[in-house]
RNA sequence: AGGCAAUUAGCUCAGUGGUAGAGCACUACCUUGACACGGUAGGGGUCAGCAGUUCAACUCUGCUAUUGCCUACCA
């Protein structure tokens, strides 16, 4: 089989996805295994409005990493899928798209005919992201797709408000609330974010004080709130103003007296050290004005535009051409003190950017308190959920339940859970499942429906059970008791307060156990520069061009790599750099099969200990009549070898590839459990690339590239086949497509190795058995004398390097070493040969050698020499060799000082001091070589 | 204002109480039948600064500087 010479990743990819979604093999179902453990994972709902960032990128990789790995491994596998209905922002694109198409504003059309519209654009535009995630290549089951608005995760949320408001936790209230003038909703202290303004100002107002010529000075940057003043607050420990208190003020542009007050919260050293009082527009005014019984007076619609409160000449304003009316009215009266240059910090709306106005509303509320406490004892008692990384996140995590604050739920769009409460004509509220339920308890039918939907949040925190079944009702499916809780969490920072901690609130409380047991939390990818990544800047990389320009698989392993749980630089180097792992990937793959005539992939042919012990099991337990087939089979895969001792059955580089192989496999495995990604994706790509590819197929090429079939030559071809397979299997969770476009190429694969689990399913690499590695494969002893080997041939390469040797120069290779390493190097003569570019190999205890000759010190004493009669340059050769001197100098000065230390002899560990003192005798012999090769050129 | 984190090679980042690592970039040589998205051999770091603990500190402690993040904001 002759294969491209790059891998083209597009068609692989689309090809292979298309496969494995069709074949289901993505479903829990596809385990046959019914004692199987299970594994679940459920993805953070991405936002239905949106499209796939480089954050979506990180987090999904590394569940999709954990599914499929843990679905090889044999676990039964839920990984589900789903996106949220995300109110505000559906609302937005929705309204939109009507202004655009029909001039027609939501109000125009009406409640229902707008829902209508929004589910016709859920249905056309809802998929982008859920596209999105099937190009990434995820492993999810989309049979179980759910969204946060289907029949039953909407009764879950119908339930859970009833439950909670019958059990007092939910209430309803007139508060201050951050209130988006553009969106016309209330939002959560989460959803506000902040926007400093350089070029703010403060006001600063005289108010007369009636009966008297006295004025008192009031700081504000919001002006036109004045018009909404109830008091004049002051410290009452403030001198200034002591014989003040009580008096009234006269509040210009309007006819009202206000009262002066005195309160605590007022700080006498900042600004003018009294404070106008708005209960209406200002969280820590309203905490005032119930403290002294003021009146509340909203002056602003629900748009930001004044209202009558306001005044007539106020009236319809927008409240920054209010704003400057105040200031002009003030001046002209002679009122106003002075306008300072003022930098200030605005609340903002999360998603459209609208300085947030603080407004007085009735609105919904949740008391977090017992579920907070439920949280907190979870933390307490079981470390759960476990962070990674811990630190900081497990401390912020509680910190921020510690000071939890009620949450305001209700907002007023017309996209998404509508609140299940119902007013009679008095006012009085029923909250009930259905309005059948709420007329039963009102005793009339004349309800109306409560106007406004629940936050976007109160029905993605039921998310980890609401998908499997839950939904108050139905309390038990075979799903919950299957994968619930959920095994691992992966989202990032911004979060937490969000949505993380509100799901352990809910499942504590809804479903009594915790709906994840880990939680990982990446890091934040940002742009080159280090700076985040947003469209104001401009600055963010899509994903999507990534994948366009290096494919899914090198953008996936440089994900896994980064993720430390540290934020990271985006850059393109670093994908590029995967982009050519991949190649390698494909090119050595490439090598193995233009050599693959005669060969079969069999985990037995790495591994004969295991077939010889299984056949001489079946041969002890069954009919003798058995026999000849194993012969036969023995014959095979082991031919001309010893059947009695396997192991002397496979090469040096043999023992030591399979050693490497299983090392970095068991560390891989390690590395997973603990959530260490980066570690994984080291292993794997400094095993294929040094170990495989660098030395492996070098060392054996020779006899892998014979033409003419002989047994070796096949079981060679069988051990690099093998061993490739194993490997494509440990990179697969990394890099899906291209391990599955390799893996379905190579020669039919035995059973040996087969996943039990998955017997009846598709051939496909993503359901083979994950290469546990086995320590018994470890083979210490062959990975010294390969590395022996390996340290030959590079000091030999580094001798012609400084020598300047053309390559087409084959010196004789002259070595002084003892029997066992003479032993090694006799075996593996012809690769050394080869890969030092050497015409002859000399092997001797003590060297004698010409003269001109570029000489080397290797580990253990041993010695390289390569004769260069007419080509060596004496005074060069001799600096070459004093360099190598004066570093071995400086290595061991230092540690011969150390072991001067008396103290250090005294208090270091044995084995510590015996390293030491053992590399300072390999350093003296190394010098006193080197000095006697020095030496001998003069 | 409070809290937290980071500071390691030119760049982006790993890492560990006991001789500093990777990728990219850089230098020299190489189009050798898997791969130039490649090969071979190299150069490059007082691990931010200061003090302390220790036989031993890049690693632990404290302080300082710089940067970043989070939380709360005073009109």
């Amino acid at each position: 089989m002759e294969l491209e010479k790059a891998y083209n990743p597009k068609e692989a990819e689309e090809a292979h996805y298309k496969n494995w979604e069709a074949n289901r093999c993505f479903a829990p179902e596809i385990n046959e295994n019914p004692h199987a453990e299970k594994f679940s994972i459920v993805i953070p709902p991405p936002n239905v409005t949106g499209s796939l960032h480089m954050g979506h990128a990180l987090q999904h990789t590394l569940m999709d990493v954990l599914a499929r790995w843990k679905r090889m491994l044999g676990y039964k596998t839920l990984f589900l899928v789903g996106v949220d209905h995300a109110g505000i922002s559906t609302q937005l694109m929705v309204t939109r798209q009507l202004k655009k198409d029909e001039h027609k504003t939501p109000q125009d059309i009406g409640r229902e005919a707008f829902v209508e519209k929004a589910w016709a654009w859920k249905e056309k535009y809802g998929n982008t992201i859920t596209n999105q995630i099937r190009r990434e290549g995820l492993s999810v089951d989309w049979s179980r797709e759910r969204f946060t608005m289907d029949e039953s995760l909407s009764l879950a949320v119908r339930n859970v408000f009833v439950e909670l408001f019958e059990e007092g936790w939910i209430y309803r209230g007139k508060r201050i609330v951050n209130w988006c003038p553009k969106d016309k909703t209330v939002l959560s202290d989460l959803e506000v974010k902040e926007e400093t303004r350089k070029d703010g100002k403060l006001f600063y107002l005289n108010y007369p004080v009636k009966d008297s010529d006295r004025k008192i000075t009031v700081a504000t940057t919001r002006p036109e709130t004045m018009l909404g003043d109830t008091a004049v607050a002051v410290n009452p420990e403030d001198e200034r103003y002591r014989d003040l208190i009580g008096k009234t003020i006269l509040l210009p542009l309007t006819n009202r007296e206000i009262p002066i007050i005195a309160d605590e919260y007022v700080d006498a050293e900042f600004g003018t050290g009294a404070v106008k009082i708005t209960p209406a527009h200002d969280p820590n005014d309203y905490e005032v004005g119930l403290r002294h019984v003021l009146p509340q007076i909203n002056v602003m619609n629900k748009d930001a535009t004044m209202n009558a409160e306001a005044g007539a000449d106020f009236e319809n304003l927008d409240r920054y051409a209010a704003r400057e009316k105040v200031i002009e009215k003030f001046e002209a009266l002679n009122l106003l003190e002075k306008i300072d240059d003022y930098e200030i910090v605005l609340p903002v709306c999360e998603r459209c950017k609208t300085v947030i106005e603080p407004y007085l509303s009735e609105q919904w509320f949740v008391n977090m308190s017992e579920m907070r406490d439920l949280a907190l004892d979870l933390m307490r008692t079981e470390g759960a959920p476990h962070f990674y990384p811990q630190i900081p996140h497990e401390k912020v995590y509680t910190t921020w339940l510690e000071n939890l604050k009620d949450w305001t739920i209700s907002r007023q769009l017309w996209w998404g859970h509508q609140i299940p409460a119902w007013y009679d004509e008095a006012g009085n509220v029923y909250v009930a499942r259905t309005k059948e339920e709420a007329i039963d308890k009102a005793k009339t039918a004349h309800l109306m429906q409560d106007a406004d939907v629940l936050d976007t949040w109160f029905s993605s925190w039921l998310w980890s059970f609401s998908t499997m079944g839950w939904n108050g009702e139905t309390t038990e499916t075979e799903d919950l008791n299957e994968f619930h809780p959920t095994d691992v969490l992966v989202t990032n920072r911004d979060i937490i307060f969000l949505w993380v901690s509100r799901m352990v609130m809910s499942g504590l409380k809804f479903v009594g156990e915790k709906p994840f047991s880990d939680i990982i939390i990446t890091g934040t990818v940002l742009d080159k520069n280090g700076q985040r990544m947003s469209k104001t800047k401009n600055n963010g990389v899509d994903p999507l061009d990534v994948f366009d320009k290096y494919g899914v698989d090198a953008t996936r392993i440089t994900l896994a790599d980064s993720a430390t749980g540290a934020d990271f630089a985006w850059r393109d180097e670093k994908v590029e750099s995967f982009r050519n792992f991949a190649n390698k990937i494909w090119n050595a793959t490439r090598f193995c099969l233009m050599n693959s005539e005669g060969a079969r992939v069999d985990y037995f042919s790495i591994n004969p200990q295991a077939e010889v012990a299984e056949i001489l099991a079946a041969r002890a337990e069954q009919a003798p009549e058995l026999d000849e087939e194993d012969e036969e089979i023995l014959d095979k895969i082991i031919p001309e070898f010893s059947k009695d001792n396997p192991k002397e059955n496979l090469s040096l580089t043999d023992r030591w590839i399979i050693s490497r192989f299983n090392k970095t496999a068991l560390n891989v495995n390690k590395a997973l459990d603990q959530y260490n990604f980066h570690e994984a994706v080291q292993l794997l790509y400094h095993f294929f690339w040094d170990d495989f590819c660098d030395w492996y197929i070098e060392l054996v090429k020779d006899e892998i590239t014979q033409p003419e079939p002989n047994v070796r030559r096949d079981a060679a071809r069988s051990r690099i086949l093998t061993i490739l397979e194993q490997a494509l299997r440990l990179l697969h969770p990394f890099m899906p497509f291209l391990t599955e476009e390799l893996w379905q190429k190579l020669p039919e694969v035995s059973s040996a190795s087969h996943n039990d689990a998955y017997r009846n399913a598709p051939q496909t690499v993503m359901l083979t058995d994950f290469p546990k590695g086995d320590a018994a494969m470890i083979d210490e002893q062959a990975e010294r004398e390969t590395q022996a080997v390996i340290e030959l041939i590079s000091k030999v390469r580094n001798i012609r390097a400084e020598m300047n040797i053309k390559p087409s120069d084959k010196p004789a290779i002259h070595v002084a070493a003892d029997a066992d390493l003479q032993k090694i190097f006799t075996a593996n003569k012809a690769q050394i040969l080869k890969l030092a570019r050497a015409d002859g190999l000399k092997l001797a205890t003590v060297f004698d050698i010409p003269k001109a000759s570029a000489k080397g010190v290797l580990t253990g004493g041993a010695e390289v020499a390569l004769p260069l009669e007419g080509l060596i340059d004496f005074a060069k050769e001799a600096e070459r060799l004093e360099n190598q001197m004066a570093k071995l100098a400086v290595e061991g000065e230092r540690l011969q000082k150390q072991l001067a230390n008396q103290s250090f002899v005294e208090k270091a560990p044995a084995e510590k001091v015996r390293e030491i003192s053992e590399r300072v005798s390999e350093i003296e012999a190394q010098t006193k070589i080197l000095s006697q090769n020095i030496e001998a050129l003069r």
